[in-house]
DNA sequence: TCTGGGGTCCTAGGACCC
DNA sequence: TCTGGGGTCCTAGGACCC
């Protein structure tokens, strides 16, 4: 039999990971506002039936906020990452093959489990125990491509009656569901997609799984025309349990107050690049393509525009903090211009290497040796202390990101451990 | 006044080479 | 008057995801 998927996705993930520590906030309406407290990322059922969107400006729902005292937290990525790897080990802990598609979900494969078992049954058991371990609520959607193991999911969200669990690995019901499902909800079918596909006819799912792929492919894309065929049970995305190295890596920020003077943004720049350098000795990669960026406020239309980008080719791949730094400073100097706010800044880095792989260049400048010792001694007291840092990124400074509403750090610093009452 | 951040994949088009 | 064509590499931009 074809292979069988399990989609675990937790419910309102962040709002949940707060309410872990915070027990009175159970049915309180609350969201959880992205960096800068701009919008809304996650919202929890009371607030959804409010008509609050997902991803909406805080301002615009201010007073709603007002009105029903909805609690309001900013994003604490430390808390949610440590509560993530929790659910995880609990996943791969009774499946063989968990691949983890974000930070709130994971696909299961479940392929020849059905002869023994209770599909149903295992994604029950597969709920419960992650909210006895962890207590975090998820839903489990099983079926036979990525793209349906989805669609269960929001029906097992959306439709209370099924108890959080949906086995859809029956063509039967599958149809029924997708004939329930607008096209926009489909896996891989965003708002410009489903506008178009709308507009010639194609309202739910069930229609996109009848169109023509052909059709699909000669008037959407090779993209789209995969979706159909894994709405039909034809397995286009591969299951992917071991993720490949990152491709590029960015590091950007909003930042709390428009950025006017040369010394601030390299300042930023540098705090930005210093970050990436950690991801990237973190990924075990060297780079040679450095880019930087900035920007100002697309949506302050009365202020002058402006936004340009600008990159290098490094001498040689590298994962030295001090080059890219360096680097980085001659970069932001080029695309720098006075007389603008600018919003926006952030840097990238792409064309990795592994070093291990590398051979050693005719020039290999001597004591790379001695780089590599003090980068992972940087980041392992770095890890500890978030203290020991470059001079340039020291203090807090008026641009850093807005953060008003944030919750201790429960799980990750001792300073910050829940307290007993 | 106030609108996130970090990724992926695909395609089109230009530069360059033979 | 007639002014190649195909391959490859790179980049920018568009679409999507969470």
């Amino acid at each position: 039999m074809a292979q069988v998927i399990a989609l675990v996705d937790c419910n309102n993930f962040y709002v949940s990971c707060e309410r872990l520590f915070r027990p009175d906030l159970q049915g309180v309406p609350m969201v959880v506002l992205s960096n800068n407290d701009g919008c809304a990322v996650a919202r929890s059922a009371e607030v959804k039936d409010l008509g609050v969107k997902m991803g909406v400006p805080r301002f615009q729902i201010e007073e709603l906020i007002e009105q029903h005292g909805i609690c309001t937290f900013s994003s604490n990525y430390t808390l949610y990452g440590d509560i993530s790897a929790r659910v995880m080990n609990t996943l791969e802990s009774i499946a063989p093959r968990v691949f983890v598609y974000s930070i709130d979900e994971a696909f299961m494969d479940l392929s020849g489990l059905q002869k023994n078992y209770s599909l149903l049954e295992f994604g029950r058991f597969t709920k419960s125990k992650v909210e006895k371990e962890v207590g975090i609520p998820v839903c489990v959607g099983i079926s036979t491509t990525k793209t349906l193991a989805k669609l269960a999911n929001q029906g097992a969200k959306k439709y209370h009656s099924t108890g959080g669990v949906v086995d859809l690995t029956e063509v039967k019901r599958q149809r029924k569901l997708m004939a329930m499902t607008e096209v926009g909800d489909v896996w891989g079918v965003g708002r410009r997609i489903s506008q178009r596909l709308e507009s010639m006819g194609v309202k739910s799912a069930l229609d996109l799984a009848d169109a023509d792929p052909k059709w699909i492919r000669k008037h959407f894309s090779v993209v789209l025309e995969r979706t159909v065929s894994e709405l039909n049970g034809v397995s286009c995305i591969p299951f992917d349990d071991t993720p490949p190295v990152k491709k590029q890596i960015v590091v950007s920020r909003s930042f709390g107050e428009r950025i006017t003077e040369l010394a601030a943004m390299r300042k930023a720049i540098a705090g930005f690049i210093t970050r990436a350098a950690e991801k990237l000795r973190k990924e075990g990669q060297v780079a040679q393509h450095l880019q930087v960026f900035l920007r100002t406020s697309p949506f302050a239309k009365s202020q002058p525009q402006y936004a340009n980008s600008t990159s290098e080719r490094l001498v040689e791949p590298t994962d030295d903090t001090r080059l890219l730094l360096a680097a980085s400073m001659r970069l932001i100097e080029r695309i720098w211009l006075s007389g603008y706010q600018f919003a926006k800044a952030g840097v990238m880095l792409s064309d990795f290497y592994d070093p291990k792989l590398q051979q050693q260049t005719l020039f290999c400048a001597e004591g790379d040796s001695r780089s590599e010792a003090l980068m992972t001694t940087l980041d392992q007291i770095n890890y500890k202390t978030g203290r020991v840092q470059f001079a340039r990124r020291i203090d807090r400074n008026p641009w850093d990101m807005k953060r008003e509403m944030l919750s201790p750090r429960y799980t990750t610093s001792w300073l910050e451990l829940p307290r007993v009452k």
